[in-house]
Parts: C-alpha cells; structure tokens; sequence
DNA sequence: ACATTAAGTTACTTTATGTAAGTTAGTATA
DNA sequence: TATACTAACTTACATAAAGTAACTTAATGT
C-alpha cells in the first residue's frame, strides 16, 4: 500500500541526487568540463557506473557530451544550464559538512 | 586504482544524502515528530529499509528515538539538531525540482 | 479466547554496484 | 610493418543493497 503524498517534482529530484555517485559527478563538473578518465579517477568511481551515469545524467539534460575531433577523438562532459543550476545544492551539502563532521587524523605518518 | 582528492567531510555528507530514502525520511521528519508507520506510509518505504534507515541516521545523530510510555508504547522519532540543520539541503533540493520539473499530467481522469 | 495494532524482523527475490578483463579506433614506437 | 599504447567504453561475472511478504511480540479491545 504506497500512497506517497510527496510532491512528484521534488521526488524526481530527489530520485535523482540518491542514485550513487550522481552528486559526486556533479560536483566534479562544477570545477569545469571534463573527460571520462578525469571524472572516473577524481571521485574513484568505476567505469561502468560512471558510463551509466553520464548516460542517465544526459538524458535528463543536467550534462552534455561533446565530441571535440582532436586526434585521436576527444570526448568532455559539461554541465548544462540545468546541471549548473544545482550548484546550490552542492554548496549547502558542502557547508552542511563543514559544520558538522569533525576533523579526523587520517594520515598514518607517524605511526 | 581509487585516489579521490575529494574533502572527506563532504563526502561523508555525500555518502550519507545519497543512500536511497534518507533525504526523504529526513524530508518528512522536517515536518515534526513521526512515528515508524507514519513515515513509512507517507514516503512508501519497506518496512524493512526504514528500519535500516532509522537505526543508520539515528547512529550518525541525524535523528533521535524516543519511547513514549503510553500503553501501547508509542515511538516517536525526530531530528537532531544536526538533522534541523540540514533543512537549507532539502530546500534547495525542493526549490531546484519546482524550477526545472515541468508540470506533467497525471491524472488519467480524461482517457 | 480471538482479533487487532504498532513496530519491527526474517527469509527470500530482484536490482544495483563493483571488479576485472575485453573491445575499438587511432596513433606512436621498434 | 608489427607490436604497443591510450581513451572511452562494454561485457561477464560476483557481491551488496533494496524490495516483498509473511512472521513475531506485546498490549489491548470485542
């Protein structure tokens, strides 16, 4: 028995940024237009997630793929007016964990 | 080969926001106190993954669990402060969705 | 005594994600 | 000319996460 009364524009959204790695490649973008590799070894993803993602983020008009015919065949992912759009988000998430995770000794060089 | 030079807070943050259901159940605790069934009846969640997620944001100090002595017990869960504070997030989720998520017609009142 | 309700849990199935190897096209190097 | 190399993916297979439905437990209510 589902009867969600949530707002289908925000569930869709929503539907959106819980997908795995979908905000991490967003953010990525954010810093400018980039290629596969690039993507794929920033934010530690693998290639066929991140293949499946770009295809998704594309269809629903948050990226574009662009062929540049440098030789051999450059391929860059940008985000569209509707990606770029969503910087807010990133931004509150970003300051949200300023506050509130602390500071944590992750280097192991003094053992 | 994983080097993500990502701020580890952020993806934490990330980490958290981008498991299915949690921004919805936090979405909805934004409306006040719930109680298990509540939420799940009004996100359409299975039982068993709200019970996941409760236990999850409830460890991570998102939300809190409170048993009300009333006969039956009744259990009421709610954000933290730390949960509260994650409004401006869902916000900007919300805002987004209702800029770039056309109107659709659902209703099948008119075959 | 039997049914009902809230708040879960359990067993099992389906879907999503991860891993590693393979593909394709176009050079670059021996 | 043959072998290597690189970018951008795919494919096949393995593991983890989510969905479904039935079950549990404790305390009523009928």
């Amino acid at each position: 028995m589902k009867q969600p009364t949530i707002c289908p524009k925000f569930e869709k959204a929503i539907s959106l940024l819980s997908q795995r790695w979908t905000a991490l490649v967003i953010y990525q973008l954010l810093s400018g237009p980039q290629r596969f590799n690039e993507i794929q070894s920033s934010i530690g993803i693998s290639g066929k997630v991140l293949s499946d993602r770009l295809k998704d983020l594309e269809s629903q008009g948050v990226i574009k793929r662009e062929v540049i015919p440098d030789t051999p065949v450059i391929i860059e992912y940008s985000l569209t007016e509707k990606g770029q759009s969503m910087e807010p988000i990133i931004r509150a998430i970003e300051n949200w964990s300023q506050v509130w995770y602390k500071e944590e000794t992750p280097s192991s060089d003094t053992p």
